[in-house]
RNA sequence: GGACAGGUGCCCGAGUGGUCAAUGGGAGCAGACUGUAAAUCUGCCGGCCGACCGGCCUACGCAGGUUCGAAUCCUGCCCUGUCCA
């Protein structure tokens, strides 16, 4: 079962070498797949994944994307998911020690991770094969552990930024957290990959890696270091934890509207590690809008148009346009999350609290007091809604029709806003 | 086992008997400006009541105590870190 290659050795390395922040060494990557290429074998692909986080985002869909290109190009993903060493509590660059998994919780972890990672690689199983690390680890017995330790020296391991930090701040270091490196680099010799992939961030485990395999007498995987994506705020990386991320999972309009919170300059970033567009075309872009030819806000919406099409098609992601443009008019067509209510008579600021807008009463209070708050009918006419300026006001819901709110002799669906904030109202 | 340092609001971090719902920064929220962006400026930022002013309740690791009065002083306990063994 020999695979035919699409594309020649040297236009594969071309492509692979795109977005990528450092590769060890092009040189050994162009030789691999030459070889590969002559015996029509495919490169064995790894990555590591660590089953403590569930969701992933667009930051990790930086290095999956270079995974599927590997894939299209005709090579095998070795998607690895590191069940054994979640179990034990990975503390890596934290001051807090992560808290070890059940086994129960790294299965659904993985379980959830593994739908979602296949929204971007394919899931073809000569394409990708997914293991554990615990299938190898867990029959290891100490003397076994120790020969592996002695294959890499404490000077080198202390070499990580991670742990020449921590030494320098004269922070703890576990005797278990030296050995992780090892663990992961022990990984790639079982597994015998051709090339691992990871976040730059990374790159130092990988390192290990490739050391432990030449120790085994395999030829040392190439590494792929892909760069880090920067959160919405474009300070930190995007993690789940700092919320400034763009989950795979997220809707389709929740998706565009994060995407378009980024800043002017970051979002140059998220072309060049997002898009599909070829380079030329980024390029382009990027000099017309600082001639002042081509509106920053265009190329934003179809970069955000781009991603969100990517995990849902073209209609939807031309629906989220859409309800990007309209929906701070209040309009009456557009889809805006509903909320339901009992008929009744409410105060304003208990109504907000009802409807979810304000967390507390004194919530409600704040914003109704600072002019934020704003509704209408549907149905009336123009741009604009009523301020809600007194949080005493009454407001009547009235059960004239199911489905409809009244008050003041007005009646149909009430389209509340606050902020950012959408809602439309119906009674129960 | 011993010595020392420390535990304050979502996070960081001031405060060492009343003027403390607690300075400052970050995050968050709202307003102005804009492109529904960023940056900037302004305001808010424990809960509840009253629309400003004000009142009440809950809060500075936990439990007691001293005091007219405690985040602040005392006692015990728990937790974290550093150093020595």
């Amino acid at each position: 079962m020999k695979t035919t290659f699409p594309k020649s050795p040297e236009q594969q390395l071309e492509e692979l070498l795109q977005g990528t922040a450092e590769a060890i060494s092009k040189q050994e990557l162009l030789e691999k797949l030459k070889e590969s290429y002559k015996e029509g074998r495919s490169l064995k692909i790894k990555l590591g994944m660590d089953p403590s986080a569930p969701d992933i985002h667009l930051g990790h869909t930086v290095v999956l994307r270079k995974l599927r290109q590997f894939q299209d190009l005709g090579h095998k993903v070795q998607f690895l998911i590191g069940d054994f060493t979640a179990m034990i509590g990975d503390p890596t660059g934290k001051s807090a020690t992560r808290k070890p998994l059940s086994r129960e919780e790294v299965e659904t972890n993985a379980k959830t991770y593994l739908e979602q990672v296949y929204r971007v690689l394919d899931k073809d199983p000569a394409k990708i094969e997914v293991r554990r690390n615990s299938e190898w680890c867990r029959p290891m017995a100490f003397d076994d552990v120790i020969r592996l330790a002695s294959q890499y020296t404490v000077a080198r391991i202390l070499e990580r930024d991670d742990f020449t930090n921590r030494m320098k701040e004269q922070r703890p270091i576990s005797l278990h957290e030296l050995l992780y490196p090892l663990i992961q680099g022990y990984d790639s010799v079982v597994l015998q990959s051709d090339v691992e992939t990871c976040g730059t961030d990374q790159k130092f485990n990988c390192l290990v890696g490739r050391a432990l395999q030449e120790e085994a007498g395999q030829k040392p995987e190439v590494i792929l270091a892909m760069p880090i994506l920067e959160g919405l705020d474009g300070v930190k990386k995007m993690s789940k934890s700092l919320g400034n991320y763009v989950g795979v999972t997220d809707p389709p309009n929740e998706m565009f509207s994060k995407l378009m919170s980024v800043s002017d300059e970051l979002m140059w970033k998220y072309y060049e590690l997002l898009s599909d567009l070829p380079p030329q075309i980024r390029q382009e872009r990027k000099t017309k809008v600082a001639q002042g030819q081509y509106h920053p806000k265009q190329a934003k919406q179809e970069l955000a148009k781009e991603i969100a099409q990517r995990f849902y098609g073209e209609t939807k992601a031309k629906e989220a346009w859409d309800y990007f443009e309209n929906r701070h008019y209040m309009d009456k067509s557009i889809d805006y999350p509903q909320v339901t209510i009992e008929p009744g008579s409410y105060k304003a600021a208990d109504f907000l609290v009802k409807v979810g807008i304000a967390k507390t009463k004194s919530d409600a209070k704040r914003l109704i007091q600072q002019g934020s708050v704003e509704c209408r009918w549907e149905g009336e006419q123009g741009g604009g809604g009523a301020k809600i300026t007194n949080f005493n006001e009454e407001i009547l819901i009235g059960r004239r029709s199911v489905d409809k709110v009244s008050t003041g002799g007005k009646s149909g669906t009430l389209i509340l806003r606050s902020g950012k904030v959408f809602l439309k109202v119906t009674t129960t």
